[in-house]
DNA sequence: AGATAAGTTTAGGTATAACTAAATATTAAT
DNA sequence: ATTAATATTTAGTTATACCTAAACTTATCT
């Protein structure tokens, strides 16, 4: 068992997301930007995680996250997410306001308290925003799910999660009526700018447009 | 509104806890022990502590820890404790578990999250060592307390606090079957080493040394 | 292919927070 | 009132994590 500080365990954490989401090497702007540093910086934290074996780094030609790496990032994905559920569940926080509070919980060490609170949490498989919470072996239960523009006209489903999780763009779906959790049926798709047309929970008919809805992950 | 890194928050922290028991001058040594850290980082962060206003020092005269610095120490105090009541109550930690996790929560920075977490305790107005928690303003209800190796025989009271809150210390309490909140009668007191003969709840008697009895407040 | 652009790394510097060893100040003891 | 003991500070070093500026590598364009 490795320590990790906690600047590693946030650029762990954001390699693992670049990379499952683009499935290749990671750049270093990418992780720069994702980072919100400079480049500099990130060639330097890259050459610490490579000693640690966390990574594999071949000078400017991106990085891959080892199994031993992935193991690390879903440990903070977990604790990171289990926090998000207490922060909701327990302590009436809005789904946009968790994110900040949560990136510094993630990184308290004690794994007797992580335990503790899932078991207080009744063993949430999701979190707020509809993530899958890794267990603690790291065995992530994947939903199938789709963005909302790609449904087609009279298809139903559960919104399960949102692409883009921003404190703006969550307030905004709450705002219009959309939530994680809530059923989904597409009444209408305007061909010329791709906006479409919801029914919300069977009685809520709202509007998205074309970005929104592909920022909007539904579970069918 | 500054804001003190971590180590700032602990020396601080550290400074206020040993002036309250002392009510004078702290020492570099002093602090360099609490710490568990040697005198001359301590200088170094005095140096810093200073510069920030937080405490008032003249070298090699110990430090005073001014009104701003109370107040920040006792938002980190007041933090630790309410982590300390949640760890206990809601995930059913022993209180002899509570202080390492307590000390990492202690730092973390949303001021809505203690708010909340506040109220979702009920606002407990104090630790499960029987400690005060300062309310938000910074002001703490003291009780009233001796240590137990001074109540005359026959006197009773109620365990309140701990002066040692080791690990060791606390399951060594628990273990003679003593623990905060027991109701307790002194039946005897043995003149040549100082040991008590005490009764719990009015059900069980137990013995305890000078030293631990030193160490257990009782509020009369 | 050679020039330019884009991306990345290195070199050198800053701030935090620790350390050891040496120097200095204060306090206690003869 | 010196000396000795204790306490404290300074100087110099290390490690983390960031930065800017300059150098270098790879990719792209004509």
């Amino acid at each position: 068992m490795k320590t990790l500080t906690y600047a590693e365990e946030n650029y762990l954490k954001a390699i693992y997301h670049i990379s499952e989401a683009g499935k290749k090497g990671v750049s270093t702007n990418d992780i720069a930007a994702a980072m919100q540093t400079k480049p500099a910086s990130v060639s330097d934290m890259l050459r610490k995680l490579s000693n640690k074996k966390v990574i594999e780094y071949r000078k400017y030609y991106g990085v891959h996250i080892t199994e031993e790496g992935k193991k690390y990032a879903l440990q903070t994905i977990r604790k990171h997410r289990l926090w998000e559920v207490f922060l909701v569940e327990k302590l009436h926080f809005t789904w946009d306001e968790v994110h900040e509070v949560a990136d510094e919980l993630e990184h308290i060490k004690s794994a007797i308290l992580i335990q503790r609170l899932d078991e207080y949490l009744g063993y949430p498989k999701f979190d707020p925003h509809g993530d899958p919470i890794p267990d603690e072996y790291g065995d992530v239960k994947a939903r199938p799910r789709l963005p909302l523009s790609e449904i087609e006209i009279n298809g139903t489903g559960q919104i399960v999660a949102v692409k883009d999780s921003s404190a703006a763009f969550l307030r905004y779906l709450d705002k219009v009526g959309a939530y994680i959790g809530a059923r989904i049926k597409v009444l209408d798709k305007v061909e010329f700018d791709g906006s479409v047309e919801i029914l919300v929970d069977n009685k809520k008919k709202i509007f998205m447009s074309r970005e929104v809805a592909g920022n909007v992950l539904v579970m069918v």
